[in-house]
DNA sequence: TGGCTTGTTGGCTAATTTACCAAATAGCCT
DNA sequence: AGGCTATTTGGTAAATTAGCCAACAAGCCA
């Protein structure tokens, strides 16, 4: 029986994809500390103003943050802070790399 | 000062790019129900062996597997159970957009 | 040994993604 | 109105990804 992949993991793949990229998780970081415009965001991440827009459209379109158009910026916020939390477990499977890396070193070593 | 953007958001990013797609996310799910072999999991997904068997190395190769040998058949396993509680966090984003969707036609309709 | 069964690799094409520049838009301020 | 600041959009080229087929590798068994 086929077709086990489904509407939730394509939808949770949309979510998922959004987040793939160094900008955006830094983004990410960034927005959990607090609100931010795309100015400010530029400024730290060092791209061209578009391409920051475009990455924030990428997050606002996933439904991971919204922005808010106040003065003469647009400030964006994260929608679920939850988002962060997750990142305790990549560094979880990052360290779990580096320690078999090392295993492997020390293995080829003898 | 950029260069805010660093190795650890894009060792951050290799992670997450390797969960982004469905059938991957599918597999961590199934995973996360028990080692499975490439065989189970090709049926279950339908599509070609070598398709699913590179999905497999991209999450091998992620750190988010791990295989094992026995038999005629090779085994994957979960290397970090927890990347699977995550999905309760990409369900509530996808929730809070559910919801939006449904405020902006409650609004066109009046 | 020869032939299964189980997986992985290489080659190729189509689709998607990324980043930059340039141009357009939106909202203030004078 | 006209100029400024802040941000988005369109276009385009380069890079990456996905999926299929065909070919190859490894282990088992008759």
């Amino acid at each position: 029986m086929a077709g086990k992949v489904n509407t939730k993991h394509e939808a949770w793949a949309k979510i998922i994809k959004a987040m793939a990229h160094p900008s955006r998780l830094f983004i990410i970081e960034e927005l959990n500390k607090g609100e931010r415009c795309v100015g400010d965001l530029t400024e730290m991440i060092g791209a061209d103003t578009s391409t920051v827009s475009k990455h924030l459209s990428v997050l606002k379109n996933a439904g991971l943050v919204f922005d808010e158009k106040r003065a003469n910026s647009i400030y964006y916020k994260l929608r679920c802070p939850c988002i962060i939390d997750f990142m305790g477990c990549v560094e979880e499977v990052l360290s779990a790399n580096a320690r078999e890396h090392k295993n492997i070193l020390k293995c080829c070593r003898k």
